[in-house]
DNA sequence: CTTGAACCTATAGCTACTAGAGACATTAGA
DNA sequence: TCTAATGTCTCTAGTAGCTATAGGTTCAAG
Protein backbone atom coordinates (compact mmCIF):
# COMPACT_ATOMS: atom_id res chain seq x y z
CA UNK A 1 0.00 0.00 0.00
CA UNK A 2 1.58 3.27 -0.63
CA UNK A 3 0.71 6.60 0.91
CA UNK A 4 -0.54 9.51 -0.89
CA UNK A 5 2.86 11.41 -1.48
CA UNK A 6 4.60 7.86 -2.55
CA UNK A 7 1.79 7.66 -5.20
CA UNK A 8 1.82 10.99 -6.35
CA UNK A 9 5.88 11.48 -6.59
CA UNK A 10 5.86 7.81 -8.73
CA UNK A 11 2.75 8.98 -11.14
CA UNK A 12 4.10 12.41 -10.96
CA UNK A 13 1.10 14.08 -10.56
CA UNK A 14 0.98 16.38 -6.90
CA UNK A 15 -0.59 15.03 -3.84
CA UNK A 16 -3.56 17.96 -3.66
CA UNK A 17 -4.33 17.10 -7.59
CA UNK A 18 -4.65 13.67 -6.73
CA UNK A 19 -7.70 14.56 -3.59
CA UNK A 20 -9.15 16.72 -6.33
CA UNK A 21 -9.00 13.47 -8.72
CA UNK A 22 -10.78 11.75 -5.78
CA UNK A 23 -12.93 14.45 -5.13
CA UNK A 24 -14.82 14.70 -8.53
CA UNK A 25 -14.78 11.30 -8.74
CA UNK A 26 -12.24 10.50 -10.99
CA UNK A 27 -10.44 8.08 -8.84
CA UNK A 28 -12.38 6.02 -6.07
CA UNK A 29 -12.12 6.90 -2.66
CA UNK A 30 -8.70 5.36 -1.19
CA UNK A 31 -8.50 3.17 2.01
CA UNK A 32 -7.97 4.75 4.89
CA UNK A 33 -5.08 3.68 7.63
CA UNK A 34 -6.19 4.18 11.42
CA UNK A 35 -5.31 7.82 11.61
CA UNK A 36 -7.36 8.66 8.80
CA UNK A 37 -4.76 8.71 5.90
CA UNK A 38 -5.28 7.52 2.32
CA UNK A 39 -3.73 3.88 1.03
CA UNK A 40 -3.49 3.32 -2.24
CA UNK A 41 -2.59 -0.11 -3.77
CA UNK A 42 -0.51 -0.24 -6.51
CA UNK A 43 -2.92 -0.85 -9.39
CA UNK A 44 -3.96 2.42 -8.66
CA UNK A 45 -1.15 3.56 -9.86
CA UNK A 46 -1.11 2.41 -13.25
CA UNK A 47 -4.46 4.36 -13.39
CA UNK A 48 -2.62 7.65 -12.33
CA UNK A 49 -0.89 7.29 -14.85
CA UNK A 50 -3.14 6.46 -17.06
CA UNK A 51 -5.02 10.09 -16.27
CA UNK A 52 -1.74 11.86 -16.24
CA UNK A 53 -0.75 10.35 -19.57
CA UNK A 54 -4.19 11.32 -21.18
CA UNK A 55 -3.84 14.96 -19.28
CA UNK A 56 -0.86 15.71 -21.04
CA UNK A 57 -2.01 14.35 -24.07
CA UNK A 58 -4.56 17.34 -23.49
CA UNK A 59 -7.79 14.74 -23.13
CA UNK A 60 -10.28 16.70 -20.91
CA UNK A 61 -10.86 15.10 -17.33
CA UNK A 62 -14.34 14.59 -19.07
CA UNK A 63 -13.09 12.40 -21.49
CA UNK A 64 -10.27 11.05 -19.75
CA UNK A 65 -13.50 9.43 -16.91
CA UNK A 66 -14.86 7.47 -20.46
CA UNK A 67 -11.80 6.31 -21.52
CA UNK A 68 -11.41 4.99 -18.08
CA UNK A 69 -14.64 3.99 -18.08
CA UNK A 70 -13.53 2.04 -21.31
CA UNK A 71 -10.52 0.41 -19.88
CA UNK A 72 -12.18 -1.55 -17.15
CA UNK A 73 -14.33 -3.31 -19.55
CA UNK A 74 -12.02 -4.84 -22.14
CA UNK A 75 -14.67 -6.41 -24.35
CA UNK A 76 -16.87 -3.62 -25.22
CA UNK A 77 -15.75 -2.92 -28.83
CA UNK A 78 -12.84 0.03 -29.00
CA UNK A 79 -14.86 2.23 -31.63
CA UNK A 80 -15.50 4.34 -28.87
CA UNK A 81 -11.85 5.35 -27.45
CA UNK A 82 -11.38 5.68 -30.85
CA UNK A 83 -13.35 8.52 -31.55
CA UNK A 84 -12.58 10.22 -27.95
CA UNK A 85 -8.92 10.35 -29.68
CA UNK A 86 -9.94 11.09 -32.99
CA UNK A 87 -11.71 14.28 -31.35
CA UNK A 88 -8.83 15.42 -29.24
CA UNK A 89 -6.62 15.13 -32.53
CA UNK A 90 -8.91 17.40 -34.34
CA UNK A 91 -9.07 19.40 -31.37
CA UNK A 92 -5.35 19.88 -31.53
CA UNK A 93 -5.45 20.22 -35.09
CA UNK A 94 -7.74 23.21 -35.01
CA UNK A 95 -5.92 24.93 -32.26
CA UNK A 96 -2.77 24.27 -33.87
CA UNK A 97 -3.58 26.06 -37.19
CA UNK A 98 -5.46 28.68 -35.13
CA UNK A 99 -2.07 29.50 -33.30
CA UNK A 100 -0.30 29.61 -36.42
CA UNK A 101 -2.36 32.04 -37.93
CA UNK A 102 -1.63 33.93 -34.65
CA UNK A 103 2.24 33.42 -34.51
CA UNK A 104 2.18 34.42 -38.17
CA UNK A 105 0.74 37.99 -37.44
CA UNK A 106 2.67 38.69 -34.07
CA UNK A 107 5.91 38.13 -36.01
CA UNK A 108 5.00 40.79 -38.42
CA UNK A 109 3.41 42.84 -35.69
CA UNK A 110 7.26 42.47 -33.91
CA UNK A 111 9.51 42.75 -37.10
CA UNK A 112 7.19 46.00 -38.54
CA UNK A 113 7.98 47.41 -34.70
CA UNK A 114 10.59 50.15 -35.31
CA UNK A 115 11.49 50.64 -31.87
CA UNK A 116 10.96 54.33 -31.73
CA UNK A 117 8.26 55.80 -29.81
CA UNK A 118 4.65 54.10 -28.81
CA UNK A 119 2.95 57.26 -30.88
CA UNK A 120 4.43 55.29 -34.19
CA UNK A 121 4.19 51.78 -32.57
CA UNK A 122 3.38 49.19 -34.98
CA UNK A 123 2.50 46.76 -32.53
CA UNK A 124 0.16 49.11 -30.73
CA UNK A 125 -1.31 50.53 -34.19
CA UNK A 126 -2.23 46.68 -35.68
CA UNK A 127 -3.52 45.81 -32.49
CA UNK A 128 -5.47 49.24 -32.72
CA UNK A 129 -6.77 48.61 -36.21
CA UNK A 130 -7.40 44.88 -37.12
CA UNK A 131 -7.93 46.38 -40.88
CA UNK A 132 -4.23 46.78 -40.83
CA UNK A 133 -4.14 42.73 -39.97
CA UNK A 134 -3.20 40.58 -42.74
CA UNK A 135 -5.19 37.72 -41.20
CA UNK A 136 -8.72 38.68 -40.12
CA UNK A 137 -9.89 35.41 -39.64
CA UNK A 138 -8.20 34.87 -36.47
CA UNK A 139 -11.75 35.16 -34.40
CA UNK A 140 -13.21 31.94 -36.02
CA UNK A 141 -12.83 28.34 -35.45
CA UNK A 142 -11.41 28.02 -31.42
CA UNK A 143 -12.11 24.42 -30.50
CA UNK A 144 -12.46 23.73 -26.71
CA UNK A 145 -8.56 22.21 -26.19
CA UNK A 146 -8.21 22.84 -22.79
CA UNK A 147 -4.46 24.46 -21.58
CA UNK A 148 -3.17 22.57 -19.62
CA UNK A 149 -0.48 23.64 -17.80
CA UNK A 150 1.01 21.42 -15.01
CA UNK A 151 4.49 22.02 -16.10
CA UNK A 152 5.90 23.83 -13.00
CA UNK A 153 6.63 20.91 -11.06
CA UNK B 1 -23.28 58.21 -27.11
CA UNK B 2 -23.35 54.39 -27.17
CA UNK B 3 -25.38 52.15 -25.42
CA UNK B 4 -23.56 49.05 -23.79
CA UNK B 5 -25.11 46.85 -26.63
CA UNK B 6 -24.54 48.59 -29.49
CA UNK B 7 -20.91 49.08 -28.34
CA UNK B 8 -20.78 45.60 -27.85
CA UNK B 9 -21.95 44.87 -31.45
CA UNK B 10 -19.72 47.17 -33.40
CA UNK B 11 -16.52 46.10 -31.20
CA UNK B 12 -17.73 42.23 -31.28
CA UNK B 13 -17.41 42.20 -27.49
CA UNK B 14 -20.62 40.17 -25.54
CA UNK B 15 -21.97 42.78 -23.40
CA UNK B 16 -21.46 41.07 -19.67
CA UNK B 17 -17.38 40.92 -21.16
CA UNK B 18 -17.63 44.77 -21.10
CA UNK B 19 -19.22 44.78 -17.74
CA UNK B 20 -16.42 42.68 -16.80
CA UNK B 21 -13.84 44.66 -18.13
CA UNK B 22 -15.02 47.31 -16.64
CA UNK B 23 -14.99 45.57 -12.94
CA UNK B 24 -11.82 44.25 -13.05
CA UNK B 25 -10.54 48.19 -14.47
CA UNK B 26 -9.65 47.66 -17.97
CA UNK B 27 -12.54 50.34 -18.77
CA UNK B 28 -12.79 53.00 -17.06
CA UNK B 29 -16.29 53.40 -15.27
CA UNK B 30 -19.11 54.47 -18.26
CA UNK B 31 -21.04 57.37 -17.91
CA UNK B 32 -24.62 56.79 -16.23
CA UNK B 33 -27.98 57.61 -18.24
CA UNK B 34 -30.96 58.84 -15.85
CA UNK B 35 -32.21 55.43 -15.51
CA UNK B 36 -29.01 54.27 -14.77
CA UNK B 37 -27.52 52.25 -17.99
CA UNK B 38 -23.92 52.80 -19.44
CA UNK B 39 -23.23 55.19 -22.13
CA UNK B 40 -20.08 55.24 -24.26
CA UNK B 41 -18.28 58.11 -26.08
CA UNK B 42 -17.01 56.76 -29.48
CA UNK B 43 -13.82 56.84 -28.34
CA UNK B 44 -14.15 53.66 -26.59
CA UNK B 45 -15.01 51.88 -29.45
CA UNK B 46 -11.59 51.87 -30.61
CA UNK B 47 -10.19 50.76 -27.05
CA UNK B 48 -12.62 48.21 -27.30
CA UNK B 49 -11.67 47.12 -30.53
CA UNK B 50 -8.04 46.92 -29.25
CA UNK B 51 -8.35 44.91 -26.44
CA UNK B 52 -10.55 42.46 -28.19
CA UNK B 53 -7.70 42.04 -31.19
CA UNK B 54 -5.20 41.69 -28.57
CA UNK B 55 -7.56 38.58 -27.13
CA UNK B 56 -7.85 37.24 -30.45
CA UNK B 57 -4.10 37.34 -30.38
CA UNK B 58 -4.00 35.75 -27.29
CA UNK B 59 -2.72 38.61 -24.85
CA UNK B 60 -3.76 37.76 -21.72
CA UNK B 61 -5.71 41.06 -19.83
CA UNK B 62 -2.74 41.60 -17.94
CA UNK B 63 -0.43 42.08 -20.89
CA UNK B 64 -3.39 44.39 -22.33
CA UNK B 65 -3.81 46.37 -19.72
CA UNK B 66 0.42 47.20 -19.84
CA UNK B 67 -0.65 47.74 -23.30
CA UNK B 68 -3.56 50.04 -23.38
CA UNK B 69 -1.43 52.08 -20.63
CA UNK B 70 1.33 52.48 -23.27
CA UNK B 71 -1.28 53.52 -25.78
CA UNK B 72 -2.11 56.69 -23.94
CA UNK B 73 1.22 57.93 -23.50
CA UNK B 74 2.42 58.04 -27.01
CA UNK B 75 5.61 59.63 -26.23
CA UNK B 76 6.74 56.63 -24.24
CA UNK B 77 9.65 54.55 -26.03
CA UNK B 78 7.93 51.45 -27.78
CA UNK B 79 10.52 48.89 -26.25
CA UNK B 80 7.79 47.58 -24.03
CA UNK B 81 4.96 47.38 -26.10
CA UNK B 82 7.76 45.07 -28.66
CA UNK B 83 8.63 43.31 -24.99
CA UNK B 84 5.38 42.42 -24.68
CA UNK B 85 4.52 41.48 -28.31
CA UNK B 86 7.48 39.12 -28.14
CA UNK B 87 6.33 37.44 -24.56
CA UNK B 88 3.16 36.57 -26.71
CA UNK B 89 4.93 35.53 -29.58
CA UNK B 90 7.40 33.43 -27.87
CA UNK B 91 4.40 31.85 -26.13
CA UNK B 92 2.67 31.17 -29.01
CA UNK B 93 5.44 29.72 -30.69
CA UNK B 94 6.42 27.24 -27.49
CA UNK B 95 2.49 26.30 -27.53
CA UNK B 96 2.82 25.37 -30.99
CA UNK B 97 5.55 23.15 -30.75
CA UNK B 98 4.04 21.33 -27.24
CA UNK B 99 1.00 20.64 -29.52
CA UNK B 100 3.17 19.70 -32.76
CA UNK B 101 4.71 16.73 -30.24
CA UNK B 102 0.86 15.85 -29.28
CA UNK B 103 -0.54 15.93 -32.65
CA UNK B 104 2.81 13.38 -33.61
CA UNK B 105 1.42 10.99 -30.70
CA UNK B 106 -2.08 11.12 -30.93
CA UNK B 107 -2.09 10.26 -34.77
CA UNK B 108 0.44 7.46 -34.18
CA UNK B 109 -2.10 6.28 -31.39
CA UNK B 110 -5.37 6.39 -34.02
CA UNK B 111 -3.60 5.17 -36.63
CA UNK B 112 -2.61 1.97 -34.82
CA UNK B 113 -5.91 1.47 -33.48
CA UNK B 114 -7.40 -2.03 -35.24
CA UNK B 115 -11.12 -0.98 -34.33
CA UNK B 116 -11.17 -4.43 -32.52
CA UNK B 117 -12.27 -4.72 -28.42
CA UNK B 118 -10.99 -2.34 -26.03
CA UNK B 119 -8.93 -5.32 -24.64
CA UNK B 120 -6.49 -4.86 -27.62
CA UNK B 121 -6.75 -1.34 -28.48
CA UNK B 122 -3.86 0.52 -28.83
CA UNK B 123 -5.12 3.62 -27.86
CA UNK B 124 -6.12 2.22 -24.25
CA UNK B 125 -2.87 0.60 -24.47
CA UNK B 126 -0.69 3.57 -25.03
CA UNK B 127 -2.59 6.03 -22.91
CA UNK B 128 -1.98 3.32 -19.99
CA UNK B 129 2.26 2.88 -20.98
CA UNK B 130 4.21 5.50 -21.37
CA UNK B 131 6.74 3.85 -22.69
CA UNK B 132 4.83 2.80 -25.71
CA UNK B 133 5.05 6.62 -26.36
CA UNK B 134 7.72 7.55 -28.85
CA UNK B 135 7.67 11.30 -27.61
CA UNK B 136 8.10 10.50 -23.89
CA UNK B 137 8.89 14.41 -23.62
CA UNK B 138 5.58 16.00 -23.68
CA UNK B 139 5.51 17.25 -19.71
CA UNK B 140 7.82 20.08 -20.26
CA UNK B 141 7.91 23.53 -21.39
CA UNK B 142 4.44 24.54 -21.50
CA UNK B 143 4.09 28.04 -21.21
CA UNK B 144 1.58 30.24 -19.76
CA UNK B 145 -0.73 30.29 -23.12
CA UNK B 146 -4.05 31.15 -22.20
CA UNK B 147 -6.52 29.43 -24.40
CA UNK B 148 -9.30 31.44 -25.16
CA UNK B 149 -12.88 30.38 -26.10
CA UNK B 150 -14.81 33.53 -27.13
CA UNK B 151 -15.66 32.36 -30.63
CA UNK B 152 -19.08 30.94 -29.60
CA UNK B 153 -20.54 34.44 -30.98
C1' DC C 1 10.17 10.14 22.98
C1' DT C 2 10.84 13.76 20.18
C1' DT C 3 10.99 16.11 16.06
C1' DG C 4 10.09 17.10 11.45
C1' DA C 5 7.95 15.65 7.45
C1' DA C 6 3.91 14.15 5.57
C1' DC C 7 -0.83 14.05 5.96
C1' DC C 8 -5.84 15.69 6.96
C1' DT C 9 -10.05 18.99 5.96
C1' DA C 10 -11.93 23.10 4.36
C1' DT C 11 -11.87 27.27 2.01
C1' DA C 12 -10.44 30.56 -1.29
C1' DG C 13 -8.08 31.84 -5.42
C1' DC C 14 -6.51 31.64 -10.35
C1' DT C 15 -8.19 33.15 -15.99
C1' DA C 16 -11.59 35.07 -18.60
C1' DC C 17 -15.52 34.86 -18.87
C1' DT C 18 -20.75 32.93 -19.08
C1' DA C 19 -25.37 32.08 -17.22
C1' DG C 20 -29.16 33.05 -14.47
C1' DA C 21 -32.59 35.58 -11.46
C1' DG C 22 -35.44 39.36 -10.64
C1' DA C 23 -36.12 44.20 -11.29
C1' DC C 24 -35.89 48.59 -13.92
C1' DA C 25 -35.37 51.48 -18.51
C1' DT C 26 -36.05 52.41 -23.14
C1' DT C 27 -38.14 52.29 -27.54
C1' DA C 28 -41.16 51.04 -31.47
C1' DG C 29 -45.63 50.38 -32.81
C1' DA C 30 -50.93 50.66 -32.27
C1' DT D 1 -50.60 57.52 -24.70
C1' DC D 2 -50.29 52.98 -23.70
C1' DT D 3 -48.18 48.70 -24.17
C1' DA D 4 -45.24 45.05 -25.33
C1' DA D 5 -40.79 43.76 -26.47
C1' DT D 6 -36.35 44.31 -25.92
C1' DG D 7 -32.47 46.12 -23.47
C1' DT D 8 -30.21 46.94 -19.27
C1' DC D 9 -29.27 46.84 -14.18
C1' DT D 10 -26.98 44.29 -10.01
C1' DC D 11 -25.69 40.24 -7.83
C1' DT D 12 -24.46 35.56 -7.40
C1' DA D 13 -22.73 31.37 -8.94
C1' DG D 14 -20.65 28.39 -12.29
C1' DT D 15 -17.04 26.80 -15.84
C1' DA D 16 -11.78 23.81 -16.10
C1' DG D 17 -8.27 22.09 -13.58
C1' DC D 18 -6.08 22.72 -10.50
C1' DT D 19 -3.03 25.57 -6.65
C1' DA D 20 -2.41 27.80 -2.23
C1' DT D 21 -3.22 28.63 2.47
C1' DA D 22 -4.52 27.79 7.36
C1' DG D 23 -4.79 25.14 11.21
C1' DG D 24 -4.68 20.79 12.85
C1' DT D 25 -3.24 15.40 13.12
C1' DT D 26 -0.35 11.33 12.13
C1' DC D 27 3.67 8.92 10.87
C1' DA D 28 8.54 7.47 10.66
C1' DA D 29 13.29 8.14 11.80
C1' DG D 30 16.67 8.79 15.26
Amino acid sequence: MLSIGKLGRAAGVKVPTIRYYEQIGLLSPATRSEGNQRLYAPETLSRLAFIRHARDLGFPLEAIRDLLALQDDPHQPCAAADAIAQAQLQAVNRRISQLNALRCELEKMVAQCAHGSVGECRVIEVLGNHDLCLHPDHDEGHGPLADHDHASH
